[in-house]
DNA sequence: TTCTATAATACGGTATACCACGAAGTGGCA
DNA sequence: TGCCACTTCGTGGTATACCGTATTATAGAA
């Protein structure tokens, strides 16, 4: 991230008999962007005062790059709600408030509903193991020492049913979601008794799933996920 | 969209009586973004042979504004599906397949039956009201003649139920998926006897959030979206 | 005529200079 | 000492020049 990327090689002598398929095709901008993302969703911004500003110039000048593809990488960030940028001011990361929590979490409810249905209907028995796979070392509620990690778990949990849909739409769209979750994840850790509920509600769900009781799954998936967003609601007072 | 802009006003020797407190805030990109959309849903490409290629250059002068605000704007709708860049070929309008067309209809179905959900909970009657009104004019099944017209209003029935769900992610993502649904109108329209059923399917969902039937509300949206997708999956072989 | 090697062209990607505008700092005047 | 006008500086927005490379055109040889 602050290496000096290289040139491009420039007079590779193309040789016709070695090899060399696997270009970089990946653009400054790209990279930028996953920097950038990886940066901001790293800053843990819910539990840090004041607002967060990034400078374009010292973030190009950091990377090594120019500002374009910073501002392109930027552009994006904007779109998908990471950060905001006000003309002439700066550019601020983006603070989510206790409403737009919750927007986010039944949005997730509808995507992973749907995904559960289609799971039910087209996944293989192999996959659907995998999901059981994931709990095999919390099944007896025994976590309470490792919440942090059962927190990175869950979220593969709910990904997975959501890859396991096959649905590049319903993924794509989960992914963005996720992502400010994560962002949001931290301050919900240490409630351990939301976690006891929550291995209880994954439990019942990959039965579900594993019966393709198609019905169930999607309404188990739904509950749980707007069971989250009611906690949220009575209980996150630390969104604004 | 072909006007020459101006330059922002130089020296307005800014009056400090009379108004001008709407300033015009929206940026060169915004402008061009909204363009460009215009212009790439206008196109009825899937009704046209061959691939579109747009010119950053070409598109930049004809908007008589420089490269980079064309190319912040051709990023979003690269994002949003609308355009694909490859790289030192150009950038074409995507046509989406039968396979991704299906997945744009679950997705919108995974929305708008979590949106009906949250209508029958939370909208007013006065709202809900506006759904009937909506269809005054087709309530018998006579619409043979104005399918297009139906074809507006049929869209707009759906839009306006993610509306009334207040939730703005829900809003956001289902009016992306709107829009390369509307590409697509043109191929669907004409077929009548399913714009009878799709009017029947439509009392009923009224009828369920008028009765704030939440379950039956989500149902029925979601499976009215299913069936368009399974509809699609058996008859749109015009699709690639 | 056909194939190949070389040159010209055109594209997206990148760097950079400049702009207008807002904010913050600074000086002078009351 | 306090307020106001002016200056300076910093920001994102925009224009533009340049780069490397893939494509296409062209010319020459077989």
């Amino acid at each position: 991230m602050t290496s000096s990327p290289p040139r491009g090689q420039t007079a590779a002598a193309a040789s016709r008999i070695a090899v060399a398929p696997l270009e970089d095709t990946s653009t400054f901008a790209d990279r930028a962007y996953t920097a950038l993302r990886d940066v901001i969703l790293g800053l843990d911004i819910y539990s840090r005062p004041g607002e967060i500003r990034l400078d374009e110039r010292r973030l190009a000048s950091d990377l090594g790059i120019s500002r374009t593809p910073v501002r392109e990488a930027m552009a994006q960030l904007e779109r998908e709600g990471f950060v905001r940028s006000v003309p002439r001011r700066g550019i601020y990361v983006v603070r989510k408030t206790k409403a737009e929590v919750i927007e986010l979490i039944t949005a997730w409810a509808a995507l992973e509903s749907m995904a559960a249905r289609l799971t039910t209907q087209s996944a293989s028995d192999e996959e659907i193991a995998k999901l059981r796979a994931m709990f095999a070392t919390f099944e007896n509620g025994r976590l309470h020492a490792k919440l942090d990690e059962y927190s990175e778990v869950n979220i593969e949990f709910h990904q997975t049913i959501i890859r396991m849909s096959r649905n590049r739409v319903l993924i794509d769209l989960a992914e963005n979601l996720f992502a400010h979750m994560r962002m949001i994840r931290r301050k919900t850790i240490g409630e351990s008794d939301r976690a006891d509920r929550s291995i209880r509600d994954h439990m019942n769900i990959i039965q579900a799933i594993e019966g393709r009781d198609t019905g169930r799954a999607e309404a188990l998936v739904r509950d749980h996920a707007l069971g989250l967003a009611e906690h949220v609601a009575r209980h996150a007072d630390y969104l604004d």
